[in-house]
DNA sequence: CGTAACCTTGAGTAATGTCAAGACTGGTGG
DNA sequence: CCACCAGTCTTGACATTACTCAAGGTTACG
């Protein structure tokens, strides 16, 4: 995959609803600039005024809110191909903070571009419509997984997630797969402390429903472990397609 | 308001954006029925596939999922105006359910009649598109509240938030209002047990900062209770129009 | 007036957080 | 090539929040 083109855009909205010859067209002569970020890197903050949209061509990043007390809290993972400010765009004042998870090669497109294609292609304003969609449901089974499962289940939750949202976008196998997320990061989506993840961690290796080696997962026991997050991939969407 | 016209829908989607005459003429001319259903009922369910859009004209709902072990989380409160499957019209397969939280009356709309507006009026898809935006901005609020919060904190960011919604959808005053929610529901949208919640209620009225009478809730220090609840309504982005 | 749903309260328990120290790892400069 | 350093992981002991169970009180409504 060519890192300095829009295709990865193209790639993954396809990968929910058509996109016509003409509307590819269209999106593929957005205009846009090339960024490289490092690690950590803030890709949007809270209180922003958007001007741009930022598409993530390759590498991770991740939606976070800082509280008052300084608790942090990832609100979402974002995934190559994903529109990390398109919610932004639109909603003028960015309401939370972006950043790199890994380093990252980003493309910027402006505002006024991002809204004068979805104005001409309805057929674009739908799945961008269906992208923040398919955000949404997948915020709202986060809600879920940590509202109501205890830190054993939610992990293995995450976990069966990850391996398939890295599936999708990346091409990996999904059996093992490389979780760029240190184990602070781990709980900050969880809603759990560090070191309380260090122990689910191990847990779920003993049970030998996973195996570890730095950060690289290795999923041993596919079913059990969606067992253990009761993880049904429904709110995924990822089938959209087959209409 | 009629109870018996999609003038709520119009009305709601102007709260964030501007709908001109045309764009509110074709959304007026939408086809539907109107229903009304008893508290409790279900409006969708999981699973379902999605033909019809549902519009609430009067009374509140809520998305809920059932998890695997019979735990219940709510992750969304819907207020009169809101397109309560707009998700599922696009997503075709319901990944959660949506039930009514009092008495509704709601409008149907043929999910055809849905993508053919969006699809003709670009400020029609666009404000949809907004709408979803909003939710989803709702949604991160929620997961960093739940998961980063004690209970304390959570109880107060959340009557915060229900004091402004109710405001906006209803014209109350805002600071004396009735939340139609037992206890129960309360500790299915926040995480916790229905005990925890009582004790927790009582805990804030003790401080002076709500009084409470049966369900109706009344905010005597505003100000403390957003400090409690480290509570800012950026997120519910009510400041678009000031374009 | 009786009933079901809801609220309230107490006592004991389990899950998770806090604090603190030591071990490992990968990268950097000498 | 080695020594060091920062970041991360690991582990233990202890504290705290929130849960569970269970009983009794209250309210709304037929």
């Amino acid at each position: 995959m060519d890192h300095h083109t829009l295709e990865r855009l193209v790639c993954k909205l396809r990968t929910r609803c058509r996109i016509d010859a003409v509307a590819e067209a269209a999106l593929l002569a957005l205009p846009f600039t090339v960024r490289t970020m490092p690690r950590g890197q803030y890709i949007v903050r809270e209180g922003d005024i958007a001007r741009r949209a930022c598409v993530l061509l390759d590498g991770f990043a991740y939606r976070q809110k800082i509280l008052d007390d300084g608790g942090r809290q990832i609100v979402a993972l974002q995934v190559p191909g994903d529109a990390v400010d398109l919610q932004n765009t639109l909603l003028k004042v960015a309401d939370h903070n972006v950043q790199a998870l890994t380093a990252v090669v980003a493309a910027e497109i402006p505002r006024a571009a991002i809204l004068d294609i979805a104005g001409k292609h309805p057929s674009v304003a739908h799945a961008f419509w269906l992208d923040t969609l398919v955000d949404g449901a997948i915020a709202f089974e986060w809600i879920a997984n940590i509202g109501r499962r205890d830190a054993r289940r939610r992990l293995a939750h995450l976990l069966c997630e990850c391996a398939i949202r890295l599936q999708v976008s990346g091409g990996r196998d999904g059996e093992t797969f490389t979780l760029p997320l240190t184990q602070e990061q781990l709980s900050d989506i969880l809603g759990l402390t560090g070191v309380h993840i260090n122990r689910t961690l191990r847990q779920l290796a003993a049970e030998g429903l996973i195996a570890r080696d730095r950060q690289a997962i290795r999923i041993l026991d596919d079913r059990a472990l969606r067992n253990a997050g009761g993880f049904t991939p429904a709110y995924l969407h990822l089938d959209l397609l087959d209409d």
